[in-house]
DNA sequence: TTTTAGCACTCTAAAGTAGAGATTGCTAAA
DNA sequence: TTTAGCAATCTCTACTTTAGAGTGCTAAAA
């Protein structure tokens, strides 16, 4: 879709068109355009341009005596060639900065934070999911007894993180035998990446003298030690800010949106796929690969601690100020990443 | 409240009332009870006893030319002295065991598949949290350096659970260090429940040979590893079939029940606070002390796991059906206890 | 060729009106 | 003590009306 060659008459009816609606939620009107923004245009020229414009598929009508409101294409050729980066004052990023690092170093308590930022400064649902594992580099594990046929297993990572995964071993395994698998583990596995561990698990500890049924629990539960399946958590704050915008209004709309945040599971796998490109990525409404967020638009970015690399972000109404909401989900990632390293 | 001294009459037809309100959400008129459900009465006599029943406050009009609706009082009474358990059928038995026992021993997801269940089948709010550490009698520590200046705390108790804490230590310890640490914990706390060990810490830990820095340490960080501030969880499941019930059509109410399950904390010392106690718990409306859910009951029962305890239980409009929820809370409960030990 | 004024037309949203229906409380009779 | 009957009250729904906003088209102006 080409559409640079909009005139830039018609760029201009776009870009206000779509800042006033983002404002007021309400269709807008030619004589708006005309003299709220003094293009210096009668509201009969404007209303031939939005013509121009509905016809392109940049803006529709509700119905025939309303004013137009953006289509997902307009909003799209919105952010990607008229939109100004808003910059945040001073304060803004004082604030921010000050509330993301309130959890100290404790990652958990940190993204939780981030996410209640998120959903607080921009008034819409902030997001944030623990870093992936996946990418991290083993230093060491540690494979501690914690109760009968129980062990707890701890996987530490270069970047300092480190998690703990509670596995059942069915039958008991002398304290000797598993500080010896445990030696064994760390001499073969360290300075891998979680993800190679568990694609190549099998061939590493195929020629060992150590127990086989130990090695095939092991190999079994490659998926739960060294990947991020069932440990990434997500923190989503702020349903109630989306609950009071108007595109949420309609019972039906709203269901289907609260269904999808108590799932998690979609959303995290959606939010997660962002986790490895550099800067901001905005999703607007139907490019959503989720149905019942085809009437939002989700901005994101990706923080790090150390090499490993997470997403945040936030979700709301395709009607959101995305010139703003860049800034400010750009800077908390930013602050993000300098809280944890 | 002494409401035994109703009429066998009064209490068939606060018993109508309330069992046709649960049902169609509507007020109930004189009309209904004494047709629908043949008391052998004239409306006109109902509507007697009506008048008597709104004087003593259970039950009351929504405007003049309404019927009557059950005050959380009538509600209390019904709860306690009219109310007929209704069992579960084989199938209901068998499909709740076999939704709670999909998470194997894995105590996390098991507490996630009960809320969920509970969710399910009642149509409303399904509630589960962790156990309660703090009366858990303490097996062993472990202490397993992480990263640099981190450690795992791995606390694990009597019933066979067991939980970590990655926890700060600025300065570095040498191993042999944290090793002699590690054994004189287990020699002197071993035994106690978590609860006596962070009350009384600081003196079991006074006369020794270790560093007195890093008993201070542990000393300081007593109210994380000892107890359960900031690890119970809780899973909230079925927060759409809330938004379905005519009583939370209003988006004031639908927004602070949102925000008091976003928030999580008040919820958790409030759900929590149950876990004590023997038996169903039911709390009707105004009883609740979180004013956000003063037009919501709310039906607990705990559940067990050795010695320690947690809760489980749904939340919903005061018009439930109690009599069938009874059944279901305390039979998940049960079939949760059996899954966990 | 482009822009604008003017106007008929369309549609929504809000306000007002009317009528049906439900339920009550009271009274007087059974 | 119970019931039939009835006026009174209030809600809910449907319908009508009105005001207002905005469009698209046409013809004139620039």
């Amino acid at each position: 879709m080409a559409f640079e060659n909009l005139t830039s008459r018609e760029k201009r009816v776009l870009q206000n068109l779509i800042c006033h609606y983002i404002q007021t939620a309400d269709p807008v009107g030619s004589r708006v355009i005309a003299n709220k923004y003094r293009m210096g245009l009668s509201s009969a020229t404007i209303r031939n341009t939005m013509q121009d414009l509905e016809e392109m598929g940049l803006i529709s009508q509700p119905h025939t005596s309303a004013g137009r409101i953006p289509t997902d294409s307009g909003y799209r050729i919105f952010v990607n060639t008229l939109l100004k980066q808003e910059p945040l004052t001073d304060s803004e990023k004082k604030y921010i900065k000050s509330i993301v690092n309130q959890g100290g170093k404790r990652i958990d308590i940190v993204l939780s934070q981030t996410s209640k930022i998120l959903g607080d400064i921009t008034s819409l649902l902030g997001i944030s999911i623990s870093p992936r594992f996946e990418e991290g580099v083993l230093t060491r594990m540690n494979l501690v007894p914690a109760a009968e046929g129980k062990i707890f297993v701890i996987v530490a990572v270069k970047s300092g993180l480190a998690r703990s995964i509670l596995m059942e071993i069915e039958s008991d395994f002398s304290p000797n035998e598993l500080r010896h698998f445990e030696d064994v583990l760390n001499e073969r596995l360290s300075g891998l990446t979680l993800g190679q561990i568990r694609r190549t698990i099998s061939e590493r500890l195929a020629d060992t003298d150590l127990s086989p049924r130990l090695v095939k629990l092991f190999v079994d539960a490659r998926t739960n030690i060294w990947s991020d399946k069932d440990t990434t958590q997500i923190h989503a704050t702020g349903t109630g800010n989306l609950i009071k915008q108007p595109e949420f209004a309609d019972r039906e709309t709203l269901l289907s949106i609260i269904n999808i945040l108590e799932d998690k599971k979609e959303l995290i796998e959606f939010i997660d796929s962002k986790s490895l490109v550099e800067g901001i990525i905005i999703t607007i409404g139907n490019e959503n690969p989720i149905d019942e967020i085809k009437n939002c638009s989700v901005v994101t970015s990706k923080y790090q601690v150390g090499k490993i690399s997470g997403t945040i972000g936030i979700i709301g109404p395709t009607r959101m100020p995305y010139s703003k909401l860049i800034s400010i989900v750009e800077y908390t990632a930013k602050s993000l990443t300098d809280t944890l390293s």
